[in-house]
DNA sequence: TCTTATCAGGAAAGCCTTTTCAGAAAGAGG
DNA sequence: CCTCTTTCTGAAAAGGCTTTCCTGATAAGA
């Protein structure tokens, strides 16, 4: 059916042993013998059998990934980000859905160590000491992306941006415009990751700028249009002096926010100033456009997958190494000058 | 190293082929050998080397998918649904992005026939006769969706949207409440698939509704919020007569357009209303909420992927046959009756 | 010219599983 | 008790490639 090497090797009247080393650019061929077995290759198109080789090579030449939701804007950037590398090392890419679930999450490793992938990435929503343990148990190197792990004890090599300075850029942009009460929708009160790290900078943010912080000025969202616009609802009711401007967690809740707003009677920004984070499509394009902080997701997929094939490379599992990715103040028409 | 199916063998006191018949479900065997043997599977922690496997098989159990763009998100949420359903059965997807250059789908498309891929999924921009042909050559079944390929001799297993009917519905939507200067902001002039598919579903409205279409109604943009922006000063300033509403071949142009007319004084809805097409996220959140044309680009993932799963079960390459995924009129408040 | 070093290319082992074929055990019928 | 099925299990081949170990040849040095 399929050509075989020994169909080639037939053809170009060499053994098998020698068309492999052509394919494999060994140099212990000479040019002669290369080039005609070079020209039997393409003549009869023949492809190695991916099986075949991995069965004795024992590599893929895949990496995997493990996310939460393929279709969410920063996760398809960030794997954008991976495949660029990816292609560029002539590795393919495969790509697992977990739904946020703890239980897939761990099922997908070891569906990717079945297939024998020489490395992955994951985005898990929570990375529990427990992920962290079993992670440490699989054959295939690993990096994490947009999340890091919490545990003390044991190091992955991990692949974030600064939330925590992120978050004080943003104030301190806030501040440098003359705001001093300021708001912060979060992410969920248990976010054990970059919804933490991000209430972390805000609160020392906060500190250093010597803002005056009302317990009823953070609220915690989950990261959607709906949960912005009600954390704005309940700044709105619950405090008799608003805030000049509002820090939310994402472009997502800082449009429902604004939304709110506009829906009471606030003007933006001439009543309140918003500020997002992500800077996604929405953002630019949203009326008024919305100050956020850019990252980049495609740079910190790039990144990531860069370090993976450090570690694949070097054919060690972990370095424990945490590269930042850098971020940048977007000034958009939702902040004013106060 | 890994743990081998001889030594379960050796461990359960059976041979390799009773292993072999347990783990493939074989019914041949004893129930107590089945137990015993499955025991030490477990213990073992016994994963089947998938090479092995697909050397003698020759079945990868991995679909693969060419896109132009990861990050995209009717890409993005396309290959979500593709995905559910691949997980369903087990499958596993493997993900290239060609950037919309042709070369590189051909190329990639090679790169799945290496990789043995059950069958695969295509996305290109432009499915051109030669395409076709080189499709036609691959080994495995393949499925088109977003896109039908043109070419008259071949057809290719497709699943799509109706672009003429659901265009129709838009036009009969915004004829429905009044409008009859409607003005069509499409895809490249020189585009073969979707964007030509929706003009003609314009033209072949606009004769039914026997709506007067002015040439400059007319204008060509690239699905971008900038090209948005351009088509619809070109109308604004082309036409002495404005229309009363516009059709956007999506949300996105829809919005950029709508951004302009803001901007040049105009009024949403009141002095001219807007239509998208998509129903992506921004057409929710944007202000006014934007009219729109959905799409499921989840289901029709899905649909497609079920439709390779047909192929690759009947043991065919392609049926010819082009599936319809429905779509649906969201009215939101950039339409106004008149 | 003879010896030694170098190198190109071939033979064959090994990677791990599935599957066919055949044989053994067990059960049924006479 | 013997023969005939039926059921279960094992031995062995096949699948295509990489790589190690050799052999034979060529080039270099004495």
């Amino acid at each position: 059916m399929a050509v075989t090497i020994e169909d080639v090797a037939q053809e170009a009247q060499v053994s098998i042993a020698t068309v492999s080393r052509v394919i494999n650019g060994s140099k212990a061929v000479s040019p002669k013998l290369q080039k005609r077995v070079q020209g039997v290759i393409e003549k009869t198109n023949f492809k190695p059998n991916t099986f075949a080789r991995g069965l004795t090579t024992n590599k893929s030449n895949i990496i995997g990934i493990v996310v939460a939701d393929i279709s969410n804007w920063v996760i398809a950037s960030l794997i954008k980000g991976i495949n660029h590398v990816c292609q560029e090392r002539g590795y393919t890419l495969l790509v697992c859905e977990s739904g946020g679930e703890k239980e897939n999450e761990l099922r997908l490793l070891q569906h990717l160590e079945e297939q024998r992938v020489c490395g992955a990435l994951l985005t898990a929503v929570d990375i529990t000491p427990e992920l962290v343990q079993r992670i440490f148990e699989l054959p295939y190197p690993m990096v994490l992306a947009t999340q890091e792990a919490t545990d003390g004890k044991h190091k992955i090599t991990t692949v974030i941006h600064d939330n925590v300075k992120a978050i004080t850029d943003a104030v301190n942009f806030l501040v440098a415009n003359g705001h001093r009460r300021i708001a912060f929708i979060g992410g969920p009160e248990n976010d054990y990751s970059s919804g933490r790290k991000r209430l972390e900078g805000f609160m020392h943010a906060a500190e250093l700028f010597e803002l005056e912080v009302p317990e009823n000025y953070i609220v915690h969202g989950n990261f959607t249009f709906e949960s912005g616009r009600d954390c704005m609802r309940k700044i709105y009711e619950e405090n008799v002096e608003l805030p000049t401007a509002i820090l939310a967690c994402s472009d997502l809740m800082a449009i429902g926010a604004m939304s709110f707003a506009r829906n009471s009677g606030l003007r933006v920004p001439d009543d309140i100033s918003f500020m997002g984070f992500d800077d996604s499509d929405l953002a630019m394009y949203f009326h008024p456009s919305l100050s956020t902080i850019r990252i980049s997701y495609f740079d910190e997929g790039e990144q990531a997958a860069k370090n993976l094939f450090h570690l694949i490379d070097a054919g060690i599992k972990t370095t424990g190494e945490i590269t930042y990715i850098p971020h940048q103040v977007i000034r958009r028409a939702s902040v004013r000058r106060l």
